[in-house]
DNA sequence: CTGATTCTGAAACGTTTGTTTCAGAAAACA
DNA sequence: TGTTTTCTGAAACAAACGTTTCAGAATCAG
């Protein structure tokens, strides 16, 4: 019998997603990734594969991640609008906290559209993202604690669109008190 | 006394211009945009300069042009709400008709968190059409045609930045009627 | 036309890129 | 311990990158 792999596969994908997440798909290089991993470059080609490959793992592990956070974020809190209330400013505070961008918005717009692949896979995920979080929004309407005019699904979708603008806006002004107020304002919007 | 320079400068930039807009900045070569351009790469280096300087003049390019369209089509429209709503309606036609992704909103993703020359002049451009857009928001506010308890230039801002929003959306999911419902929400939301 | 100057095209530059190779170290089993 | 298999590290690879160079063509003034 022979060796076994060493390393944690998901440990080092998160290490390369973080990088990734920094600087970009084409921005990031081999070496930035071999050193941020600590692997080798043979092993990494033979366990994992070529750049696109890892950059593949990388947003499914990103999407595995954030799916789990707002599960669990989501079970704590009983009233359906109190947690996307909490989900929204979560998100502001994360949007100004943050130093990095967002990998999943950054790929959208850096790759999604001339590679196929990462399309689908992020649409896939997105899509997925955006049922959960639906699901809450009909609760919050049958509840009567919101809004019930609109569609649940285009209001859940309305709401994570919000996010990437919010993004956007503070890289360029790197103002804290917009975003809030921006999180307030769309708090206020689908309230009842 | 000797030769002039032969080639329109604008013309050219905004060929170089449409590249980056499709590619973006690191995936597009130098060879894409002398071959876009229809240049020597000589007269490019010594007119232009280098890569990251045509860049430069691209944005700035996108952002003139951007700035007169605007400026242009608010100024038929006498009603400052009924400008605001075409200008809504258009963007989200713009969104659901253009191959392409959006150049400002790309390169922000992009370039602007890791070069500040890029998010300075970025953002600087985004606040002057922000305040142009705030002014016509003020109007409809002060004609009572919208809801004016929010202040004009949160509300300018937060209708540029659902444009954002919605060309994520439709780069993943291709769904012209999504963008369609999306305008008319916000529409509806922003109206008295 | 002549001479001065600038623009042009292609070739070459030195890096950096993503990827592969391969000899040797490390580990598991008998 | 010996054998077998796999993992490791560094070196090497070809291709592509942004940029520079330079001889010659093109343009102007006299």
């Amino acid at each position: 019998m022979a060796r076994c792999v060493e390393f944690n596969e998901v440990e080092k994908i998160e290490k390369a997603m973080n990088v990734f997440w920094e600087k970009g798909y084409n921005a990031t290089t081999m070496q930035d990734l071999v050193d941020a991993m600590q692997i080798n470059r043979s092993s990494l080609y033979n366990t994992i594969g070529d750049k696109h490959q890892l950059f593949m793992k990388c947003i499914g592990n990103y999407f595995d991640t954030a799916m789990c956070e707002i599960k669990s974020k989501v079970a704590k809190e009983k009233s359906a609008m109190q947690a996307l209330i909490n989900m929204i400013n979560d998100k502001a505070a994360w949007i100004v906290d943050s130093e990095k961008s967002c990998l999943g918005v950054k790929s959208i717009f850096e790759m999604a559209p001339e590679h196929n692949d990462v399309r689908n896979l992020m649409s896939r995920n997105n899509e997925i993202y955006i049922d959960f979080i639906a699901g809450i929004v009909q609760k919050a309407m049958d509840d009567g604690e919101m809004d019930a005019s609109e569609d649940a699904s285009l209001m859940a979708e309305y709401i994570m669109m919000s996010f990437t603008g919010w993004k956007q806006a503070y890289i360029l002004h790197r103002n804290p008190i917009k975003i809030k107020k921006m999180a307030e304002y769309l708090i206020k919007n689908i309230k009842k």
